[in-house]
DNA sequence: GGACAACCTCCAGCTAACTCGAAGTCAGGG
DNA sequence: CCCTGACTTCGAGTTAGCTGGAGGTTGTCC
């Protein structure tokens, strides 16, 4: 038996979730993490915090941002440590993100598929242009692509 | 029968590509786009630049950068405008690019389905984590997941 | 009690894909 | 000739998700 201990350091926890220090120190900032601290002020990590971080990284691979995820992280019970069913709840949405983006990224293969033909691309009579899903396909970041009103072209 | 004018101003292809005339002179600047001046020093677009602009928006969806576009774009030939075959060319790149991102969305779709009911996010013995596709899921963005050497935890 | 690693805060910088503002120039109508 | 609006350049700011360094403190081992 290793012994468990009931606390760890930032530098413990960045060794075993593979989320390096400053990152952590980041999503605390971000709200995503907590910590007590010793009385010499250095961070002291509860052992949730490893599923805690398991989750943020699974959500951003699902393509969620980090104030997504911390929002769903907010609707985690305040008094008590999470259970298994809480946290298969949080995840649960994330099928339904997935299928849809799937699903976008699959109509856009399809409609592309249709035209690559031509080679029209035009931005009036082409059906890749003018949908619905401008953003569907993305995932976040910093590209903020307006819906654009398109006029005549070509 | 409206006449076509051989050039257009950066106020023109704004409003006809539904890109903003900042956005053009930053693809100017990036190399994706250019322009003749007139004697004033302003801004004439070929029309072909349209043309251009539809395959650069098209690309973005699809979810490649700009850097990418740029590369695929200094494929066409220099001398002659492209023909319709030299964007099929290059738009049938996508669908391989397209097909990839779907299937790493699905893969991880189908590891979270069977993940789900039981609430481990564990990242020692949990499908979801640990595999290959770190980044196939993301379009473009500003985040850069380095794929994390986990060590063991929980 | 000294060395040294690990920790602390704060602030600056990075990338992508833009946007915005300032200050000045050009083109067309009256 | 003047007004107006569309254009010019340049540099700084935005967002997300971090990284890195400076300068100082803590904790642990010998």
């Amino acid at each position: 038996m290793s012994k468990l201990p009931e606390s760890l350091s930032i530098g413990q926890v960045a060794q075993r979730s593979g989320i390096s220090h400053t990152a952590l120190r980041f999503y605390e900032d971000s709200g995503l993490i907590s910590a007590e601290r010793t009385v010499g002020n250095q961070r002291k990590y509860p052992r949730g915090v490893l599923r805690r971080l398991a989750f943020i990284r699974t959500a951003q691979r699902v393509g969620l941002s980090l104030e997504q995820i911390r929002d769903a992280l907010d609707t985690l019970p305040d008094g008590r440590s999470p259970t298994k069913s809480d946290w298969s709840r949080l995840s649960n949405n994330w099928r339904t993100e997935l299928d849809a983006r799937i699903e976008a990224l699959q109509r856009l293969r399809d409609r592309l598929t249709s035209c690559i033909g031509c080679g029209c691309l035009s931005l009036r009579s082409c059906a890749l242009h003018n949908s619905d899903d401008q953003m569907a396909a993305y995932g976040p970041g910093a590209a903020r692509l307006r819906p654009s009103s398109e006029g005549g072209i070509d």
